[in-house]
DNA sequence: CCGTATCCTTTCGGATACTG
DNA sequence: CAGTATCCGAAAGGATACGG
């Protein structure tokens, strides 16, 4: 083992699918952390073609704190998967839209939420059943 | 706004797809937020066809601590996505794999895994005119 | 080998108040 | 409107010790 938690830089390129998660300051695992984030996803499944205001991303992801969004589209931003436009006009008005990279990983996002959407219900039978096994 | 945070019980069933934020005790966020978890991705990742011992997938995921490995197979085992059995033997053996739910799963999971893999070049570019434009 | 229990630190993230 | 800054409580999660 290599000592400390996960210092997030010395890239790794985690050779095989089998592995990739042999070294903890792995770039794959660093990445997966930040882009699978309970906002993120949530972010990037909503922003599909259009671009989306701020305030109407607060209003859509219904409790999300003002401090979480921005946080989060910042670091979405800063990965390249998300283009933030200000427009110089009062009261400020700032846009949101997924950037070309930041939409071929939307797809990806979808499936995973479509996935949640289509077996909820097969997730809250097995939790019934563990529980009740206990 | 509803008040407390996420209570994560009251399901919601998230009526479509632009809305299913809307509340903050939605099913389907909660569960996202379940598997989309940091350890639990990797280990549906990691199980494919075979089955896996604690110990293996142990090694397997470098830095995972024991507790937070028999905590998040807990929760997949009560999701219904991987099952755990125990081999009466001395030492014991416990082995881990997919169920059908799971496997139906881990196919949406490679392919975000996979999406990381082929894109983090792109992220580590995006993030350094990022930090330099500021 | 495969856990569980306890403790204790670190991180996350909400509430609130304030700015251009 | 769209943030930023500060504070602080709650939760995540590691380290360690112990048990079947």
């Amino acid at each position: 083992m290599k000592s400390v938690g996960t210092p997030q830089g010395t890239d790794c390129s985690c050779p095989d699918a089998f592995q990739w998660d042999r070294r903890e300051d792995c770039e794959v695992r660093q990445i997966l952390d930040r882009i699978a984030d309970k906002w993120s996803l949530l972010i990037i499944a909503l922003l599909d073609d259009g671009s989306m205001r701020f305030t109407e991303l607060k209003r859509m992801i219904d409790g999300v704190s003002q401090r979480m969004l921005t946080v989060t589209l910042r670091q979405l931003e800063r990965d390249g998967l998300v283009r933030r436009t200000v427009h110089p006009v009062v009261p400020p008005r700032v846009d949101y839209e997924l950037t070309d990279l930041g939409r071929t990983l939307h797809e990806t996002v979808q499936s995973l939420v479509r996935w949640t959407e289509e077996h909820q219900d097969d997730i809250a039978a097995a939790r019934q059943r563990f529980d009740s096994a206990n």
